[in-house]
Formats: structure tokens, sequence, C-alpha cells
RNA sequence: GCGGAUGUAGUUUAAUGGUAGAACCUCAGCCUUCCAAGCUGACUACGUGGGUCCGAUUCCCAUCAUCCGCUCCA
């Protein structure tokens, strides 16, 4: 049995409609890929099953739509305007390009560069003749400003005062409205807002086909909570998230937690859950303990008091908050590496399976007449009304055989065969992808025996 | 963005300075009563743009894209 190799897994995502190059036919854009049909109903359904964990399962939890598009003054409060803007410098000699503080202070860690201007920075690499960490010389062009978020103008005028950015990050878009939900839902804290949604970086960077996007889709989950509750809280949720990708039927020995041992500038602590990719281990969802610094920031930015009022004590407070979150592309990458599988028939045979967990299945039944000319008919009745249950598919070309493989590789984990006997007595024969057992059953039973079987 | 490799149907590939042949897949028909059978037929390709040349899929240049490293990041 061949490894499963990123080259493979992308070819068999072309060629079975989960995901495509962007933009293929004009060459394609780089990092960026379309969800095709089957794409589409697995992402669908991984958001399906993080709603019914995150929000439908948990008290005081509630979603949230939030504008891609937020006030400029936000990305300011949230640090992104000055923190996502790198300076950076590329070396004549070697090309090798470096990040200017990154330099000055791995050339000197007493020197902090984020207090010195762009023209400060230039005459300390100068003078003191940093050399270039890969070449060992010192010969650089300018320092150039790259900025990580995507901007656009609103209104027809294009001037800075028009600018607006395509947000680089979700989780504004929650504490923005942090008393919005607190109002109207008559939370106490501890309470929650998750939100779907996408975020855009402008990186110049490619990834590991879907891994790594300009464009990418975030669950995530923010926590608002009581200081000293808080590590408490990162510790449950580290946990839940690991059970979330179990429960989707990720193996657990395809998982490991992964400590920061570098904490971004808001945070007290984190960590992600790393999947093993071809690659290595790489992230899949992040878990942060905030602090308060992001109401507290919007509590200076805009005027406007974030501070809790507990009922019990009457206390006033700006809440902790502990954000996790789940990449939709990487964990949807994940699924599929984790599901791929090759069997071993009699002979040389193999079988191609995708074994999703049936509540990600893209299609939850495929209809199968056992021939095409006799049984066409009652197969395609009873593919309209399960329909109205679930996707099904349907498929009458080519054998019976085939068509059963043809299932398993999409990953439909059950196969309905409609033959002579349904005709007299309306039963079908039930085919389980996993277990190649066949039952049979009438089909009015159809539908719950279904339904049982999909669930998350 | 840097370095390396690659680019012929959906996939895997063959050949060629005179515009391409196959297998698998897909579709249609025949056959077929439960796991990729057989027969007949059909569709589909030289990433894009220049240059050299009478003529370029082939040679050269650029570009785009993908993969592998590096860098960066969620």
């Amino acid at each position: 049995m061949e490894e499963l190799t990123m080259e493979k897994l992308v070819n068999f995502c072309k060629q079975y409609g989960f995901i495509f190059q962007g933009s293929e036919i004009y060459g394609g854009l780089a990092n960026t890929w379309d969800y095709g049909p089957l794409g589409v109903r697995l992402q669908n359904n991984l958001k399906d099953a993080w709603r019914k964990r995150f929000i439908q399962e948990r008290q005081n939890s509630y979603e949230l739509d939030p504008s891609i598009l937020m006030h400029p003054r936000v990305w300011e409060a949230s640090g992104h305007v000055s923190s996502f803007s790198d300076p950076l410098i590329d070396c004549k000699d070697c090309k090798a390009r470096h990040r200017v503080d990154k330099l000055i202070e791995g050339f000197d860690p007493s020197a902090i560069a984020d207090k010195m201007s762009e023209e400060e920075m230039m005459t300390f690499i100068r003078e003191k003749k940093i050399p270039c960490p890969k070449c060992g010389k010192s010969e650089y062009t300018d320092i150039r400003q790259f900025n990580l978020m995507f901007e656009t103008y609103r209104g027809v005028t294009t001037d800075s005062k028009s600018k607006i950015y395509l947000r680089p990050e979700n989780a504004q878009g929650e504490y923005v409205n942090f008393l919005n939900v607190l109002r109207s839902m008559r939370c106490k804290l501890p309470f929650s807002i998750g939100q779907i949604g996408k975020a855009f970086r402008n990186e110049i960077t490619p990834g590991n086909f879907t891994f790594r996007t300009i464009e990418f889709e975030q669950m995530e989950f923010q926590t608002f909570c009581k200081e000293g509750s808080d590590m408490e809280l990162y510790e449950y949720f580290k946990e839940y998230g690991k059970k979330f990708y179990i429960d989707l039927g990720i193996k657990e020995n395809k998982l490991k937690f992964h400590d920061h041992d570098k904490l971004a500038f808001y945070a007290k602590a984190a960590c992600d859950i790393f999947y093993e990719f071809p690659w290595g281990f790489d992230e899949i969802n992040g878990t942060h303990n905030r602090t308060n610094h992001d109401l507290s920031r919007h509590q200076e930015f805009s005027g406007i008091s974030q501070e809790y009022c507990d009922p019990d004590t009457n206390e006033k407070y700006i809440p902790f908050i502990v954000e996790s979150t789940y990449g939709v592309g990487r964990s949807v990458l994940a699924l599929l590496f984790n599901a791929y599988h090759e069997e071993l028939l009699e002979g040389e045979e193999t079988r191609e399976v995708l074994k999703l967990h049936p509540f990600l299945a893209p299609y939850k039944a495929v209809v199968l007449p056992l021939i095409k000319k006799y049984h066409s008919e009652k197969a395609r009745e009873i593919y309209t009304n399960l329909s109205k249950s679930f996707m099904c598919d349907y498929d009458e070309a080519a054998t019976i055989g085939k068509r059963y493989r043809r299932s398993d590789v999409v990953g439909i984990p059950f196969a309905i065969t409609i033959d002579d006997d349904t005709l007299k007595d309306n039963t079908v024969t039930v085919r389980d992808r996993d277990t190649m057992e066949q039952i049979r059953i009438n089909v009015q039973e159809l539908e719950s025996y279904i339904s049982n079987r999909i669930k998350f």
C-alpha cells in the first residue's frame, strides 16, 4: 500500500469534486482553492458538527456572524495596524529576506526595535554592520513595509480616509459585540460567543495545498470569564477541542498538543492542537488565554466601558477571554488525510475508501437500481423520497459492483440496492461501507435506519 | 520572497522541429439479478505569452502554477 502523499490527495480531491485549484482555467491563482460539490458538503457538515458541540450542546453559548469589513479603528485597537506591518529588508548578496526587528534584536538582544523609527533601524544596522544571518555579509536593500492586511476602499474615492481592511482575524467581531450579546441574551459570566467566518492575510508565503491560504475560514469560540477562572477554562477547552476531533473520527495518535514557547504580546497562555500531516505535525486548532487585553483596548479606543457588573457581588471588572479557534480548511484537510484508505481485496485488487464519520459524509446514501432497465423507476422514487431527509446520490451507470466501489471512494456510508424483490415486497438491500455487511429492510424503515446511524 | 524540481486528456503516461498514441476514468448502447467482467462506440490534452524557424508540443526567453526545502504565519 502506497503512502498517501500530498500530491495523491490533491489529485483525489480534484478527481472526485472535493477541491479544485482556484481560477484554474486562467492558470490558477496561487494559494486559492475552490471547494467542489463534495468538498462543500464535507465542509458544511464539519461546521454543523462544530455548531452542535460548541453552540447547541453548551449552555450560554451564542453564535454570531459579524461583518468582515470593520471600522478601521478596530485594527488600531487590536494592534494589527502596527504589528502586522512588518518592516522587511533583503540581503543584496544572498537575497535572503529578514524582518528588520528580528535582525536587530537577534544581533543585540538589548536593542528594542519596536521603539525605533524606520530611519533609526536602518542607521543601527549600518553602524553596527549587522551581518546577514545567512551569508554573513552586511549589504542590505532599504527597509520596506509589508502590510499583511488586505486593503480596500469604500466609496468611489481611493484616498486614505476611505481605506478599510478585510479582517485579518475574526475575533474582533465577537469582542466589539460583547456588550450587545451580554444585554440581548441576558447573559451572565461565563458565556461564549462563537463564529464561523473568513479572514484574509496578504502573505507572500505558499502553503501545503489548502493548509495555508490567503483567504481562510475559522470556527472560533470566545469565552468571557472572570479573572481567576480563566486558566481552568483554558485547560478545559484544550481537552474539549481534542475530544471534538476524536469524535469526528481523527485517530488519537495523529493528534498532539503543542504549547507555545513564545507567547503573543496579548496572551497569558497558548496551546495548539497539531495533526500529523505528511510533512509533519502542524496546527489545526489554537487555544489562547487572551486575558482582558482585547476588551481593555476596545474600552480605551472606543471610549465605551467594557466592564461587566457581577449581579451577585456588584463587582465591576473587564472580563478575561479564552479563545479556541479551529481552522476549517485545515480541519477538512486533516479529515481527508485521516479518512483516506486503500483496502486490499482478494487478489491484487484494491478498494479506495473514504472512511468519513457518517455525519461528515457528503452523501449519506446512494440509491442503486440493480439493473437499470428493470429497477430504475422504483429506484428514482426511493431516491426522491430519501432526498427529503438527507443528501443522497443516485447511480445507474455501469455494473452494480462498480457502483458500490464508486460510492466507497467518496465516503458514502450506505448503499441501497433496488431489485426484483423490492418491486414485490418493498424491501431493499442496505450495504454498510465500513463493515461491508448487508441487511434487508423495508423501504418504510430506511429513513429512521439511516438517521440513527449518521448522528454526531 | 529565495533555492531546487516539474508542467502532454480528469488520472498515469508515449512519441515527435511537420500540431499527438495508449491505458485507466467518464458517458452512451448491448449484455448483466449484489462488489471495478466483456463487446461496440463517443468525449477530452501539449499551462500561458513571446522569440528563433518556412513550420515549435519539441529549441530559447519570460510568465503562471504545483511539489520539495527555506522563510513566514493561524
